[in-house]
DNA sequence: TTATTGTTTGACTAGTTTGTCAAACACTCT
DNA sequence: AGAGTGTTTGACAAACTAGTCAAACAATAA
């Protein structure tokens, strides 16, 4: 890869830019398409118009390439989240959490489904990342936690252990795009205006998460 | 493949029959584990024992070898519910449902992560098995579509769209399956006592979606 | 202008992988 | 035993694909 020095942005360092941003996002969408197994070096050089030994010019192989992008993708992903806000009611905080996650899955599909894949092959970077995000003071992760803690302190909510609920709220979040084609088949809805479909589950999902599905408030453990 | 006969099941018609099992089984695993651009003929053909070219005097072609798998596979997998009990609190229905469910993608985790990899690379096919089951009267998706119209009615539950239910908590059973190595990094439990986790996990979800968090019930549209 | 540096191109290679085929084999039935 | 059927084997071919390379090209700096 060319060594861009610090100064003024010439025109070959910009095509070169642009060349590197095309192959990139190119690979972003093929790789989401086909998978790193059916990814084929040609179709993503079509789709970034350049000619494919420019491809190993810039990255070196296609795991690289591969690779390269996971990185860039997860972290975006990651740093796509606000933390929540300190005070007012936990009902809010997850409303908006609920609400943010599926717009930042519904922007960031490809990424999503990335992510899943590299999962079911037994990646563990993103374990890794997530491990970091939720060790780090002040990330939106961490953030979430604490106030799930609070709320129970404060007796808000029922005593819950946090990972479980995250792991439930993001599941139904993310879900949904993950098996995109049969939920289209089976809502019709999702098919016909898949906004406004999404907006249904936002919905549903505080309803169902927050308040429960029973009528009468029972006591449990 | 061979026409095997109505009649006594000779020797030779024992080994042909063994050997395209012991085909399908390998597949099952390679194409799980591999998905099927990153699985191999040669691979599948060291699994089951046998020379390569038996995979095609069986199976055509591997994407026929593939989809005779995975026809399989998907009907073995829908086929695996019960229907739930008719009478009864539909929290015992749910807590069944859940439980059954987890258990169910426990044992056949193989055949959960390939449907989630088949949607995402935009197949119909989970999406049309799972229309013609809720299309069928008594099957055990209808059945529980037709529970949680009943709870309605009976008020035991608020209203809620069975669907976005269903897929609601399919979503928070399956998920943790498909994103496996980031659950073990994230939970402790998990890595140490998977099946420990497994039941907190059926505990949280059924407390969760039932009785919801909040302390307090609040009256809602 | 000319040298230098980084970028792009087309041609080529080496390895892999699916799929075919004819011959060998095993088993059953007459 | 011998014919007939279905199964297994080893060798082969055809296509595809990642990666290499040297030469052509473009832009800047001296």
């Amino acid at each position: 890869m060319a060594d861009r020095t610090a100064g003024r942005t010439t025109s070959s360092e910009q095509d070169a830019a642009d060349t590197e941003t095309r192959i990139f996002e190119a690979a972003l969408r093929v790789f989401a398409r086909k998978g790193r197994d059916g990814a084929r070096l040609q179709e993503i050089a079509d789709e970034a118009d350049i000619h494919r030994p420019l491809l190993h010019y810039y990255f070196r192989t296609k795991q690289q390439l591969y690779d390269a992008v996971a990185e860039r993708l997860f972290n975006e992903f990651l740093l796509s989240f606000d933390a929540p806000a300190e005070g007012g009611r936990f009902a809010d905080t997850l409303k908006a959490f609920i609400n943010h996650y599926i717009d930042s899955v519904r922007q960031h599909r490809h990424a999503a489904m990335w992510m899943v894949a590299e999962n079911m092959a037994g990646s563990p970077i993103l374990g890794e990342m997530l491990a970091r995000a939720f060790a780090t003071e002040g990330s939106p992760q961490r953030a979430m936690v604490d106030a799930v803690e609070r709320a129970v302190a404060s007796g808000e909510i029922h005593p819950v252990n946090p990972r479980q609920l995250m792991l439930t709220v993001v599941s139904a979040c993310v879900f949904p795009f993950v098996t995109l084609p049969t939920v289209k088949m089976m809502n019709p809805l999702a098919a016909e205006d898949f906004d406004a479909y999404l907006e249904e589950r936002k919905e549903h999902l505080f309803e169902v998460i927050y308040h429960g599905l029973a009528t009468r408030e029972v006591t449990h453990a």
